[in-house]
RNA sequence: GCUCGUGUGGUGUAGUUCGGUCCAUCAUGCCGCCCUUUCGAGGCGGCGACCCGGGUUCAAAUCCCGGCACGAGCACCA
């Protein structure tokens, strides 16, 4: 626990500004689970929290009803990945649609002290004014006259697209972005959580500037996506006369493995059934990491070692991987898979051979797996050729015509080493495995021993595996990696 | 187009604040060897980078100027 903390203060900088009571927060949009990408915001968020001893809010930013509609089950989806993530569920939680008051409260009295407005401009219009730096009609109305336009988006009478309620900064700043931006809109669609209370929702910047100030956040760590984010926030903390929290950025993220994607790309691949759902094992969602067991320190431990850089980064899979094997290669018991077994009739004089292998090779886990001996054993169809070859952790022999002549206990030379299993502590087993194509699942037999629900095991010269379910004693497994 | 950000080996990262200790760190990857009752783990060796061009300086990855490349914002998405 204190080498966990020590190592993260390690890769992790100091954090800038006051850190006397630091508050960090993690913002998603509950259209979907977390992503391998989200998980970034999840970790440094939640480490810095626990490096300085502050705190880390976790916030639903479901205030759009439209184009990326909340999903009912994503909210409590994103509390378990949070928690698998961070090892411990948020200090806080903030549903921004329950909120609504408070945000529409900040929004009249933006309107009442002149530094918003109702515009009832179209998109395209209002559009041609930020580029020509000109301010439309609707900004320089009275204050009365934008609150009785206000009660009509709050009631229903403005239709979706027929006014947006905006900041006022300066249509002349040299960042177009920045221009007299849009504070909230008219959504008439329903809300799964608060269904059809509400037809004027904040937009992301406006929302979420106002429940940072709420929740007394000290320090945003976020995609550099939104930098100008901050900088319309800070206009608008200016208007309100409020100190803008310190800001980090980390750059753009793609996994090799993955190219692009989205939580709407994901969600419509598995709609049209390409998946099997938000845990398939192609996929790079939290839940697919966890089914197939990657170890949740590995995902933090990669994290941290890339820190907190601006850079645009492509990571692979290839390192999480190689991160999660140094972390459960000596927690994980090794068992012996046969893939498409043949029998072999081993001919021997030796009266009961003992044949006892280790749990663990350098004995991490003490203790060995026990197998009786039987003249019929079963090697992979493809390890079956003619010639020398040691059945591991048991004899070197000789195979010829499908039989095998026992040549020495001992390991006589540095003939190949192939896994194999006697038919009585075979069992019928499947390996699926992920692909470009899909997922192939290889029938086979396992060794049936202690073999337990959901443990990682690491199959002999073949890789780690995870055992997701035994159904009428078929173990089936799910390949993890090398 | 405007605005912002970033550029160190295949990938990620250290070093850039206050120029020399950097013919550049560490990890991963790849290649080879060793060890081993696994194609895992371990050991050893190798490959491989400061975006480009000027300038300042005794000295530049580090400072200045100019390019270039990549990414993002300019949504009534987050």
């Amino acid at each position: 626990m204190t080498r966990e903390k020590h190592q993260k203060s390690e890769n992790l900088r100091d954090l800038p500004g006051d850190t006397s009571e630091v508050i960090v927060r993690f913002a998603p949009n509950p259209n979907g689970p977390l992503s391998i990408g989200h998980s970034r915001g999840v970790v440094i968020n939640s480490s810095y929290a626990e490096i300085y001893s502050g705190k880390v809010v976790l916030r639903f930013d479901d205030t759009d009803t439209k184009v990326k509609a909340p999903l009912r089950n994503a909210y409590d989806w994103i509390r378990e990945d949070f928690e698998w993530l961070a090892g411990r569920p948020a200090d806080v939680e903030v549903i921004a649609s329950e909120r609504m008051p408070v945000y529409l409260n900040y929004a009249e009295k933006m309107i009442s002290d002149g530094f918003g407005y109702v515009c009832r401009c179209s998109a395209e219009d209002f559009r041609a004014s930020r580029e020509s730096k000109s301010e439309c009609s609707c900004r320089d109305r009275k204050v009365d006259e934008n609150l009785e336009d206000w009660e009509k988006m709050n009631s229903g009478i403005f239709l979706e697209g027929e006014a947006v309620v905006r900041v006022k900064t300066d249509m002349t700043l040299p960042n177009p972005a920045l221009r007299d931006w849009p504070a909230l809109r008219i959504q008439h669609s329903e809300h799964p959580i608060v269904a059809d209370k509400y037809k004027v929702w904040p937009l992301l910047d406006f929302q979420s500037a106002i429940e940072d100030h709420e929740q007394g956040v000290t320090h945003i760590i976020r995609g550099k996506d939104l930098m100008d984010s901050t900088r319309k926030q800070t206009l608008l903390y200016n208007h309100f006369g409020w100190q803008y929290p310190e800001t980090l950025y980390w750059g753009r993220v793609k996994v090799h493995e993955f190219g692009g994607f989205s939580t709407s790309s994901m969600q419509e691949s598995i709609n049209k059934l390409d998946y099997e759902g938000w845990d398939d094992p192609r996929l790079p969602t939290i839940k697919a990491l966890r089914r197939r067991g990657f170890d949740s320190q590995s995902i933090k431990n990669m994290w941290s070692e890339i820190g907190l850089t601006q850079k645009d980064i492509s990571i692979s899979m290839k390192t999480l991987e190689s991160l999660n094997s140094a972390l459960i290669d000596s927690k994980c018991e090794r068992r012996s898979f046969v893939a498409k077994p043949v029998s072999l009739e081993i001919k021997t004089d030796l009266k009961n051979p003992q044949i006892l292998l280790p749990r663990h090779p350098e004995n991490k886990i003490l203790g060995s797996r026990e197998w009786k001996f039987e003249s019929s054993i079963l090697v992979q169809s493809s390890d079956l050729v003619d010639g020398k070859v040691r059945l591991k952790d048991f004899a070197d022999i000789y195979i010829s015509d499908f039989e095998a002549k026992i040549e020495s206990l001992n390991r006589s030379d540095n003939r190949p080493i192939i896994q194999w299993l006697t038919k009585g502590v075979a069992q019928e087993a499947t390996l699926s495995i992920p692909n470009e194509e899909g997922v192939e699942i290889i029938r086979g037999v396992v060794e049936g021993f202690e073999i337990r629900l959901g443990e990682v095991y690491q199959l002999e010269r073949i890789g780690f595996a995870r055992v997701e379910d035994i159904v009428e004693g078929v173990v089936r497994m799910l390949w993890l990696h090398n």
